[in-house]
RNA sequence: CGGGCCGUAGCGCAGCCUGGUUAGCGCGUCGCACUGGGGGUGCGAAGGUCGGGAGUUCAAAUCUCCCCGGCCCGACCA
């Protein structure tokens, strides 16, 4: 391929809207361009890597005994419906109509239409594990689309959707995938770690994210660094935190004005002085449209995801001013628990036992001192609502470190929450008719593109894996003139290579050498060889190496041979 | 959805506060010349509904209001 006669339109200074460093290098290599918020043109060049890791993660599946096929984008509503989801996800569900006004959901996953597959077509314990896949456009209504392909509203998804007959049958297979995702990720060039990930309502043990550690990553991992363990801090938890929490009690509760204070950390100032470690922190949630009371340790902070599991629904969020008056009859500053009747209260572990406890006394500019949760405070469902923090200690007695990472592959063992809700079952080996335990598996195949250029770069630009390169090699002539031995020489190396099967880019522009020596640098390119006279009268060309920098001369005649082994 | 910032040539920006000739600069683009191994130099040129609409005013890129779009923080993200 000849650089004048394809479209690479890099830029030299990044555009305003781009933020974070892969962002503003996918648009400055010329690899895509923005339409509008969250939806992107691949042009040639992005387009390109975009093959490669799809061809990867295709081989990888395949390998993995996964069969690919292909489900409509445009789902009916009804199996949204059926699943429980049409509500659920409400939120980041495209809507659209037809010509004759008829409700359709644009896909931005696959259980329903898949699991509607199954239930037609598995009717014995036969026919299974099965375990379908495809690579495939999805489309989320993202509240805020956000860093390029990291979050859009339409992007490229691999999911894989298994079926087996029992529960080891359906561990055999998300390990199976488990594995095909690790070989992936090494393939494609990032350091992808799975972490212990949320399982949310439905419970269980088995959920990986794949994670690529990135300071621009929207998830947090705590983890040790004996890697003896590594969780989404969504799910992390750990032996608690590092100060205890306050066990004697002095005396009976007792109110006393706090005018003006509206945080814990307020009341740790003067005259108050009360560490937040020894207060209770009182949140109110509404869930499923009732109020709901969650306590934690001052100084703690919640977790949503915990919390999810603890109220036993992902449909909540935090009440609104008005709701948390009505409920408790004060304003957020002064909530607490003591004394609530008919309204369920959820307590964070920690608070086990505490004592000389202060909380709000749901009167304004009002606290009480001396709670003795225990004894103070009525019914209370116990569970694990805390956030951990840095410096704790894991189960495994190692303390936690927290990164930001990517999230670029998730594994997850569903259970049978959709073969039961869309009527999919099985007649098993001993004549009984049973649910498939489902999995389902997502790689995302865009976001994965712009990890790896999170990953991988320097301060010319991006350095692409061979494995997913555009091109691996870029033939740089410093002179185009086509009947110049510069330029036949370059032609050679260039039409060799491609002989020898290698995707070859030949940089035959009339720019300058330093512009074309940055350009393909910026683009990424592993590996150039520059063509120039100065070289040349020597019987050499140029080889450059991106990851190993420097640049060394080879003999024309050895060229192509030692390209070859680079790769 | 709440808070903040922004929208001026393909890209990056100045001008706006304090309204007043032909709205500037850098990069890029086109032409010519020189140059020719790290985004070179010179000369010339094209390119603008100043996001859109309404208003105030003799006069609006500039002031006011509404709308649209973008970015950041938060909420949210099965």
């Amino acid at each position: 391929m000849r650089w004048s006669e394809t479209f690479i339109p890099t830029l030299k200074e990044a555009p305003a809207e781009a933020e974070i460093l892969s962002h503003q290098l996918l648009l400055r290599a010329g690899l895509v361009r923005k339409l509008a918020g969250g939806l992107y043109t691949f042009l040639p060049l992005g387009l390109r890597v975009l093959r490669k890791i799809e061809a990867i993660v295709r081989e990888e599946m395949n390998r993995a005994g996964a069969l690919e096929v292909l489900m409509p984008a445009v789902q009916p509503p009804e199996i949204w419906k059926a699943s429980g989801r049409y509500e659920q996800a409400a939120d980041v569900l495209f809507k659209v109509r037809d010509s004759r006004n008829r409700e359709w959901l644009l896909g931005p996953t696959h259980e329903e239409v898949i699991t509607t597959l199954a239930a037609a077509e598995i009717d014995s314990y036969r026919q299974m594990p099965l375990n379908f896949y495809q690579i495939q456009t999805k489309f989320r209504d993202e509240i805020r689309p956000r860093f390029g392909l990291m979050r859009a509203r339409e992007f490229i998804m691999k999911d894989a959707y298994s079926f087996d007959a029992t529960d080891e049958g359906a561990m055999v297979s998300y390990q199976k995938m488990y594995n095909a995702y690790v070989r992936i990720f090494d393939r494609v060039g990032v350091q992808a770690f799975p972490v212990e990930a949320d399982t949310g309502v439905m419970g269980g043990k088995h959920s990986h994210e794949f994670m690529v550690p990135a300071e621009t990553g929207e998830s947090e991992v705590a983890y040790t660094e004996d890697g003896g363990y590594a969780a989404n801090v969504e799910k992390a938890d750990s032996q608690g935190p590092t100060a205890s929490t306050p066990k004697e009690c002095t005396g009976s509760i007792e109110k006393f004005a706090t005018p003006g204070v509206k945080t814990i950390e307020d009341l740790t100032q003067e005259p108050f002085c009360v560490p937040a470690k020894a207060q209770i922190k009182t949140l109110v949630f509404i869930a499923e449209d009732k109020p709901v009371i969650a306590l934690l340790r001052g100084d703690d902070e919640a977790n949503e995801a915990k919390l999810a599991v603890a109220l036993g629904t992902g449909v909540f969020r935090a009440a609104g001013a008005e709701e948390i008056q009505q409920a408790l009859g004060a304003q957020p500053g002064s909530l607490g628990a003591v004394g609530v009747n008919g309204i369920p209260v959820i307590a964070d572990e920690q608070l086990r036992g505490a004592a000389g406890m202060t909380t709000g006394a749901n009167e304004d500019g009002f606290h009480i001192q001396n709670v003795s949760v225990e004894r103070d405070l009525g019914k209370i469902r116990w569970a694990d609502l805390r956030t951990v923090r840095e410096g704790e200690l894991s189960a495994c007695g190692r303390p936690l470190k927290i990164r930001q990472a990517i999230e670029v592959g998730h594994v997850f063992k569903l259970g049978t929450k959709y073969s039961e809700a869309l009527e999919l079952s099985f007649l098993g080996e001993d004549g009984k008719r049973g649910a498939p335990v489902m999995g389902c598996y997502g790689l995302g195949v865009t976001r994965t593109l712009q990890a790896v250029i999170e990953y991988s770069n320097d301060e010319n630009g991006i350095i692409w894996p061979v494995s997913v390169a555009p091109f691996a090699v870029c033939v740089t002539a410093l002179d185009v003139d086509p009947e110049g031995e510069v330029m036949k020489t370059a032609v050679k190396l260039h039409d060799e290579l491609s002989g020898q099967g290698v995707d070859v880019l030949l940089d035959d522009r009339k720019e300058r050498p330093g512009a074309k020596f940055k350009d393909s640098e910026l683009i990424g390119i592993p590996v150039r060889i520059a063509v120039g006279s100065r070289s040349l009268d020597k019987g050499e060309v140029e080889l450059t190496r991106r990851r190993e920098g420097g640049r060394e001369g080879v003999p024309v005649s050895e060229a192509v041979a030692r390209v070859l082994e680079c790769l």
